[in-house]
DNA sequence: GGCATTTGCCTAAAGGCATTAGGCAAACGT
DNA sequence: ACGTTTGCCTAATGCCTTTAGGCAAATGCC
C-alpha cells in the first residue's frame, strides 16, 4: 500500500477544482476519494468530515479571491479602482464557478472571523477613499457595492440575464457607471 | 390502508415548510414523506423525484413573491414603489428563507420560462416608468436593481453584515435612498 | 348496487454517500 | 535495528434515492 501523499491542503485544492467541475453543491467526500485514487474512509485521518471539506474550500476561494482583488486595486483609485475589484469578483466566478459559490458558504463565526472576509470588506472600504464619503455612510456604500457585485455576479452566473438583449457586457459596464456616479453624488440623509 | 390525499400541490406546500425550517439544501424526499406520514416510495406517483420536487418549492415561491409584489405595488410609483418592491423580497426572505432560497434554483430554460419569472422583471420595469429612462438603459437599471435587491437579501441573510454597527435596517434604508438617487440622476453613457 | 379499472400507498431491494472502528504496513525517531 | 507513529485499507452501519411489483380503495360504467 504505497501511500498516497495526501494533505489537507491538497485535498482543498483537488476539492476546489471538483467544485469547478460539478458545482460546490455537488462536491462530495466520495468523488474526492475517486480523484486522488484513494479510499474513501482513508481521507478521514485529513479531513474532519464533509463539512470541514466544504470549509476549507470555502476558506482557500475567499483567499484566492482576496489576492486577486489586492493585485488588482495595487495603484488603483477611484473608478478606476471600482472597475478592477469589481472585475476580479466578475472574472473569477466566470473562472471558477465551483469556488465562487464556495465563498458565500456560511461559515461559523469563528472560522469567519479567521477568514480573509474582513480583507474583502478592507478594500471595498479602500476604494471609498476615492470617493467623498464619511461614516455611516461609508459602510453603507460598503455593503451596497458588496450587494451590487455580488448579486450581479450570483444572478448573472445562474442565467438570470441570460440570451436576453443588451448583452450582459454592456450591462456590467453601465452598472460601473452608474456606481461611480451614485458614490461621486451620494444622496444626502 | 387508508389513503392520505396526497397531490404535488400538498407536498409542494409541506416541502416548502420544509424549505423555511431546515433549509433548501436540507429538502429531502424521506423527510417529507416522514411530515405527510407516508412512506417514501409513495411520494413517487406525486413527484418525479428529488429534482422535481426542488423545482415544485421554487415555483410556488417564485409566484408567492409576484404575487406579493404585485400587491405591493398597486397604486404606487416612484421611491414609494421602489421602496415597497425591495421591501417584498427582504421581508419574504426572512419570512421564508428556505423559499427565499429555493426562488433562486436555476431552473431549466423550459421550466423558467413558464415560471413567475417574467412577472418579476415586469414589475421592476414598472417601477421604472417613474424615473426617466429609455432603453437600453432601462434594461440595465432592471438588472442593477435586481441585483441589489437580490445581492443585499442573500448577503444579509448568509450573515454577512452580521453584528456590525450600523444596523441592517439603516443601510438598506440609505441603500433604497440611495438607489432613488442614483435613477433620478441615471448618468449619460 | 355490482364489477372492472384505475389509482394510491405499501413492502422489498439495490445502489450511493458519510462516517466510524479496527488492522496492517510504511515511515520516522532514537 | 526497533518501537512508535501515521497513513491507508477493509468492514460495517445508517440514511437517502429510486425502481419494481402487489394489494386495496376509489371511480366509473352498466
Amino acid at each position: 500500500m504505497a501511500r498516497a501523499g495526501l494533505t489537507p491542503q491538497r485535498l482543498t485544492r483537488v476539492g476546489a477544482e471538483l467544485a469547478d467541475e460539478v458545482g460546490f453543491d455537488h462536491v462530495t467526500v466520495s468523488e474526492l476519494a475517486r480523484r486522488v485514487d484513494v479510499k474513501v474512509a482513508s481521507l478521514y485521518s485529513h479531513l474532519r468530515n464533509s463539512h470541514d471539506l466544504r470549509t476549507r474550500i470555502a476558506l482557500l476561494a475567499l483567499e484566492e479571491l482576496a489576492d486577486r482583488a489586492a493585485d488588482a486595486l495595487a495603484g488603483r483609485s477611484g473608478k478606476d479602482a471600482l472597475t478592477a475589484l469589481a472585475n476580479v469578483y466578475r472574472d473569477y466566478a466566470r473562472e471558477h464557478p465551483g469556488r465562487y459559490t464556495a465563498a458565500q458558504f456560511r461559515l461559523d463565526p469563528d472560522t469567519a472571523a479567521a477568514s480573509a472576509g474582513a480583507r474583502h470588506a478592507q478594500m471595498t472600504r479602500a476604494i471609498l477613499r476615492g470617493y467623498d464619503l464619511t461614516e455611516p455612510d461609508q459602510t453603507h456604500a460598503v455593503r451596497l457595492l458588496g450587494s451590487v457585485f455580488h448579486g450581479y455576479v450570483s444572478l448573472e452566473m445562474g442565467g438570470g440575464f441570460s440570451h436576453s438583449a443588451p448583452d450582459t457586457q454592456q450591462t456590467w459596464s453601465r452598472t460601473l457607471d452608474a456606481l461611480d456616479a451614485l458614490l461621486r453624488n451620494w444622496p444626502p440623509p
